[in-house]
DNA sequence: CATATCTCAGCTCGACTGACATTA
DNA sequence: CTAATGTCAGTCTAGCTGAGATAT
């Protein structure tokens, strides 16, 4: 294996960040979407209503950035945005019907790629290896304490 | 914390790199390295001899994005490059001192963010960690199969 | 006045594809 | 002839900074 006995942990979760957008990227683009353009739309599956600010704090990217995703998603009918009624400057954003099964057929394939990837992990692994990826990315801070 | 149950493993993954990359970038920029190059020269110190095809394929790379990365490395004396003895086009990566030196320094840095990333994961859990993330990478294909 | 949002504009970096010479 | 390597060239994406209008 490796020569150096332990290699850091950044560094394992970069290579795998890597070998992963790619599987992705490579899937999504089957429905038509990039892979910024499918993480926002899973996020705001999840979490309806976020402003393009809120967004882009959670995704650790400027509000620059999201807003060239957003567009698209718009665009292309999504998602939809409509003003914050007690507020009138920030854009509410959801995700349309056309969004949301786009969306699913997208999560479908991207399913049969993460079953392969997790082949040899266990149920209970995955829940703790996803409680301890989220302590970690609370614990280098910022983009959480935000709705 | 999430309103729909479990955000997907990949998703996670994302979201850390993006933090974790935040992270190192702002500390190997104090001593000159930008991400890339920082991560290069970590696996030319951990496997000697590389070469740049090698070295991309590691990295989930084409070989001509790794090359950008080689040649400023080379232009800063932190590599040196010399031609395979057995085959006289393949140019073997070696670290040099000064490289090892500007490496050890942004290695302390990233150890400390390391360290208090991981505040809450026991080492027994961080070995776990470790093994199952690699245990992905590797069922995502790809990459290892050399050297 | 201070802060947060949205938006227009231009920039940069790090990946990519294409093409080609060289070597095993 | 085929495959792998290194390299030159141009391209594109996805992030960035800067500046400014609007709203609380």
């Amino acid at each position: 294996m490796s020569k150096s006995p332990q290699p850091r942990i950044s560094y394992v979760v970069g290579r795998l960040d890597r070998a992963l957008s790619l599987a992705v990227e490579e899937r999504v683009a089957a429905h038509g979407l990039t892979l910024p353009q499918y993480t926002a739309l899973s996020v705001l599956r999840m979490r309806p209503g976020l402003s393009n600010a809120q967004l882009a704090r959670r995704t650790f990217v400027r509000p620059q950035s999201m807003m060239q995703v957003i567009s698209k998603l718009e665009g292309e009918g999504l998602i939809q945005r409509a003003p914050d009624p007690d507020h009138g400057r920030i854009l509410r954003t959801e995700i349309t019907e056309k969004g949301r099964a786009v969306l699913a057929a997208c999560d479908r394939s991207v399913t049969r790629m993460e079953r392969a990837m997790l082949a040899d992990v266990s149920r209970e692994q995955r829940d703790e290896l996803r409680e301890t990826l989220l302590a970690m990315v609370r614990r280098l801070g910022a983009g959480l304490d935000d709705v």
